[in-house]
DNA sequence: CTTAGCACTCTAACTGCGAGAGTGCTAACA
DNA sequence: TGTTAGCACTCTCGCAGTTAGAGTGCTAAG
C-alpha cells in the first residue's frame, strides 16, 4: 500500500492535532478541524489502512488513534515544515545573544537555557572541542612544593589546565620545556599536534620531566574531545510540564539516564551530520529515553563545527517549531561567535 | 506545658517512624514498636499535648500525626544524634575521593555526586571561593587580532580566565604590565589584593592598557566570590524517589526553582558559621521550597573554609544519618584537599 | 469510491458501601 | 492523680457496579 497524498494529509492533521491537544484524535475530530473535503467514515477507513502501516497505533478500541514512532519519522521527513521562529521568538533570541559577545561558554550557555524556555523541553549541549582549533600557547607555571600548573591556550580561547607534581625540576629546565612545546606546536591545531609524531619524539628531548609530555598530551586530547565543558544540561525540569510525563516514575527515568555524561555522549553522537536531525522514540535505542525525542543540530565557532545542541521532549512534540528554533539559535550563535574575529 | 522527658521521647518516636514508613502514626503503632512502658491510650493523650504545642500535625481525624516544621526542629536540636556512617558508607567515601587525589574541581564534583547517591536526596555546592587563596601568577598571554587573554592563577590551583580586546598595544607594553602586576600582588592573598588600594595606583602605571586592570579587578572579584565553579547541583532526579513528590507538580516546582542560580545562593547564604545546620520546610522562607529540608556544612580547602554543600530532600528526612554524611564528607575533602600541599 | 447509520467496545467518572485505622472521651483502677 | 481499657465515632481507601461518552468497524446505499 502506498501513501497517497490524502493519507499523507491524515497522517499530518493526526500529528498535530495530538501534538496540540495530547490526546489521541479520531475521524471526526479530523472532519471537523481539518479541510479534507471527506466525511469521518473515509477518514475512518484512511486511519486503518495508516494503522495497518504502522504508522498510528490506538490505545484501545474506542480511543482515537495517536502516532507511532514511524508516524512521527513520517511527519518529520515528509511532512514538517521547519518554521520560521515568530517575530517575538526572534526577539528573545537576538536579545539573549547579544548581550554579552565575548565569552564563549556564557554565550553557550545562555543559548541552551533560551532553547529550553522557548520549546518548554530539556536542552543538552555537547560543550566545544578545540580540535580544530590552533594552539597559542602552552604554559608552565611553577608552583610552590614542586608542582607546576600546565595550561593549554588556543586562538579561539579555550583554556584548560591540570596541576602535577614535579620533583626536583630545575626552574631553567622548565622554562626550556616550555619553549621547546610552544616551538614545536604554536600555530598548529590540536588535532594536527595529536595527530603527529613531534609529541613522541619530543619526551625525550624533555629529559627531566618527560612526564610533562604526558600531560600535555592528556590536556590536549581533553580538548579535542570537548572536555572543555563537556556537557550541559539545561531546563531539566521542563520535561516535567507534558502530560506524557504526569507520572513521576517516567520523568525519574528520563532524569535519572540523563544525568549519565556517558549517556548524553552517545546520545549526541548518534547524529552525524551537520544538518537538522531527530531521534525519535525508541529510535535513540536507548530504553530510558523511549518515550522522548531529541532534535539536535550544530554550532560553530569561527567557522567551524564545534559542538551540538539538542532539544530533549516528549515524543509528541512540535518537531517543526523546535526544528525552527534550534536552527535560529544555532545559527545566532555562529554569527556571534564570529563576529568575535 | 513543658516538654517532659516521655513528650520528648514520643516526639522522637512520632519522627522516627514516619521517616521510617512516610505514613502518619498512631499511639498504636508506637507503644507497639517503641518500648515507651507505657499504653496506647497515654501515648494518645501525649500526643494531643503534643499538637496543642504545635509539634505534630493530623492530615485528618481518623489518621496519625506527622511531625510539623516545629517537630522536626525540635528533633533536630534536641533529639537526633549525628550519626557515624556505617562501615559500608565510609568505605564509599574514602573509594571515590581517594581515587584522584588532585583536581579539586573533580574532589568536589565527586563528593556532591556521592552526597546525593548514598542520601538519595539532591546536593548542593557553592563552589569554591578563592579568597583567602594566595595569587600565584597573572598571566596575559597575547593572541591574534589584539587580544589577550588574561589569566589569574592561585597557588591553590584555581584558574580564571577572560579574553579582552587590546587595540595597538605593543608587546613589550603587555610584558612590562604582566611583570608589574606580578611584582606587585604575587604572594598576596586575593582579598588582601582587593582589599588593598595597589590597583587603583596600578591603573596609571598602565598606561596603553589601563583597562586591563579592569579585567583583572573583575577577575579577581570573581575568584573571591566564588565565581570558579560557581554552583552544581547534582542527583535532582533522586527528589522524586520519595512519596511526597510522588505528584510531579510538586518535584517540578522544587525542581524549577533550584534552576535558579541565584535562588541556590540566597538558600545557602542562609547558614552561617561552620558547623551543621538545617533548615527545615517553612524555614528557609522560600515558597517553593516550603516541602523540603536542608543540611548543610562547610567544606575546607587547605584548611580555610572555601565552600558550602548542602542535602536537600523531603522534610521527612532522616537528618541524623544526613548529618553523618554530611560531616564525613567534607572533612574527608578537606582532607584530601589538604594533603596536596 | 464515498458516506450514513448502527451496533459494539472500551474508558473515565461517579456512586455507594464496607473494612480498617485511629482518635477522643469516659469510667475504672492503682 | 496518672494510667489504662473500652467504646462510639470519624475519616480514608479500595472495590464493585453503573452510566455516559467517544470512537470504531461494518454494512448497505448512494
Amino acid at each position: 500500500m502506498d501513501l497517497d497524498e490524502r493519507k499523507l494529509r491524515v497522517m499530518q492533521a493526526v500529528v498535530e492535532a495530538y501534538v496540540m491537544n495530547a490526546q489521541p484524535v479520531g475521524s471526526r475530530t479530523i472532519a471537523r478541524d481539518f479541510d479534507l473535503g471527506v466525511s469521518p467514515a473515509t477518514i475512518r477507513n484512511e486511519m486503518a489502512d495508516l494503522e495497518g502501516m504502522g504508522l498510528l497505533e490506538q490505545p484501545h478500541t474506542s480511543a482515537g488513534r495517536i502516532p507511532s514512532d514511524l508516524g512521527y519519522r513520517v511527519y518529520v521527513d515528509r511532512l514538517a515544515r521547519i518554521a520560521r521562529p515568530s517575530r517575538s521568538d526572534l526577539e528573545v533570541v537576538r536579545g539573549a545573544l547579544h548581550r554579552q559577545v565575548s565569552e564563549v561558554d556564557s554565550v553557550l550557555r545562555v543559548s541552551v537555557k533560551v532553547l529550553s524556555e522557548m520549546t518548554d523541553c530539556l536542552t543538552l549541549m555537547a560543550g566545544p572541542h578545540a580540535g580544530e582549533s590552533v594552539l597559542n600557547t602552552i604554559e608552565l607555571v611553577p608552583m610552590r612544593s614542586e608542582r607546576v600548573m600546565v595550561l593549554v591556550i588556543t586562538e579561539d580561547g579555550f583554556v584548560q589546565s591540570r596541576m602535577v607534581d614535579v620533583p626536583d625540576v630545575p626552574a631553567e629546565e622548565l622554562e626550556r620545556a616550555a619553549r621547546l612545546l610552544n616551538e614545536h606546536f604554536r600555530g598548529q591545531t590540536i588535532s594536527e599536534i595529536l595527530g603527529g609524531s613531534s609529541l613522541e619524539s619530543l619526551r625525550r628531548e624533555l629529559k627531566y620531566c618527560s612526564m610533562l609530555a604526558d600531560v600535555v598530551d592528556g590536556l590536549l586530547k581533553k580538548s579535542a574531545e570537548g572536555g572543555v565543558t563537556d556537557y550541559v544540561i539545561d531546563g531539566a525540569a521542563n520535561i516535567m510540564k507534558h502530560p506524557e510525563f504526569r507520572d513521576v516514575a517516567r520523568a525519574q527515568r528520563v532524569l535519572e539516564a540523563l544525568a549519565k555524561r556517558s549517556l548524553i555522549r552517545d546520545l549526541l553522537n548518534r547524529f552525524s551530520g551537520d544538518g537538522l536531525a531527530a531521534l525519535i522514540g525508541s529510535e535513540s535505542d536507548t530504553e530510558d529515553m523511549r518515550e522522548c525525542s531529541l532534535v539536535s543540530a550544530v554550532y560553530y565557532i569561527g567557522g567551524r563545527p564545534a559542538g551540538r545542541m539538542s532539544v530533549v521532549g516528549p515524543r509528541r512534540m512540535d518537531y517543526g517549531r523546535v526544528m525552527g528554533l534550534l536552527k535560529t539559535v544555532t545559527e545566532a550563535v555562529g554569527e556571534v561567535l564570529d563576529e568575535r574575529d
